[in-house]
DNA sequence: CTCAGTGCAAACCGTTTGCAAACGT
DNA sequence: ACGTTTGCAAACGGTTTGCACTGAG
């Protein structure tokens, strides 16, 4: 485990206390694999199959009740790529809104924008439309570049 | 009904024949209650509730299915806020690209915002990620004007 | 020691499916 | 008349819940 994966995880217990939760083994298993999968978007039955193999014991229950808890404590933060299943990613330490996703319509990866970008739309926002934005959600749905590339190797395959 | 609505069943019934399918007096029905609570987000079992009233004997499954069709056919469009339960809209004509949403975490209002304002982001993303946008998603969650008038008067009740 | 947290299995609930009857084209 | 669509009810699958037991603080 890296440096940065540590950290994550003291920062984490420390959120857990504070909010008045018990550290438990379950607990801690399924931080780890968050963490260790960071930026693979896992959904619950994964997160579920990956603890399992190192807590076989542990129920799908638990899974549930723990990524609940996790996100009321802003740990965790749920995704939805249109598919009706969710996805659970960490919450970055610094980040005040929500990041943006750029989810590939061919391949299915989900890459991660930090970049804001929005102020401006905001501000247009929150002047023409009277309302008070406390955060946003952005996807863009689209073609990654291995598979921008893939699809034009093939039309110019046709075109031969 | 008003023109616009006449127009907009028209259009539909249109694109229902295009892709081959029946104008059956279920989708009909279902079509007229999009139509009337256009900007009002029905989840299924509120368009079924609706569509109970006209016709009684209708099932669920119907609903499911016709629904389905309609967003095959990019006549409507589901939208998450983030409940866990999907909401359809109609897909406007002239639209390209999906609009907007302001949904307000006091009342649940959701207000659509029409213009694009994403094009110098887009720009960016293109080039920077490299990566090639077909469509987006993008909401803002936060306080209506009126939700935030309320909450500054409570504030002001207190402060007293 | 105490009560929050867990494992298990049953309950739940929204959605899907199989099938025979009904109906649009 | 034909193949699609429908209503019904059963099946499904992911999520939640009740309960007795366990273990972290």
């Amino acid at each position: 485990m890296t440096k940065m994966d540590q950290q994550s995880v003291e920062r984490m217990k420390q959120m857990l206390r504070e909010g008045g939760s018990k550290l438990t083994p379950q607990r801690l298993t399924i931080l780890d694999v968050i963490v260790q999968e960071e930026g693979n978007h896992l959904t619950i039955e994964e997160i579920f199959e990956k603890v399992r193999v190192v807590k076989p014991e542990m129920g799908v229950a638990t899974v549930y009740r723990t990524i609940l808890l996790f996100e009321e404590l802003g740990l965790v933060q749920k995704l939805d790529l249109n598919d009706g299943i969710y996805r659970y990613e960490l919450t970055h330490e610094e980040e005040t809104h929500g990041h943006h996703h750029l989810i590939c319509m061919a391949c299915g990866r989900v890459e991660e924008v930090r970049d804001d970008l929005l102020d401006s739309v905001e501000e247009i926002i929150e002047k023409d439309y009277r309302f008070r934005i406390k955060d946003h959600s952005l996807k863009f749905y689209g073609l990654c570049s291995d598979c921008y590339k893939n699809e034009s190797e093939e039309t110019n395959e046709k075109s031969k």
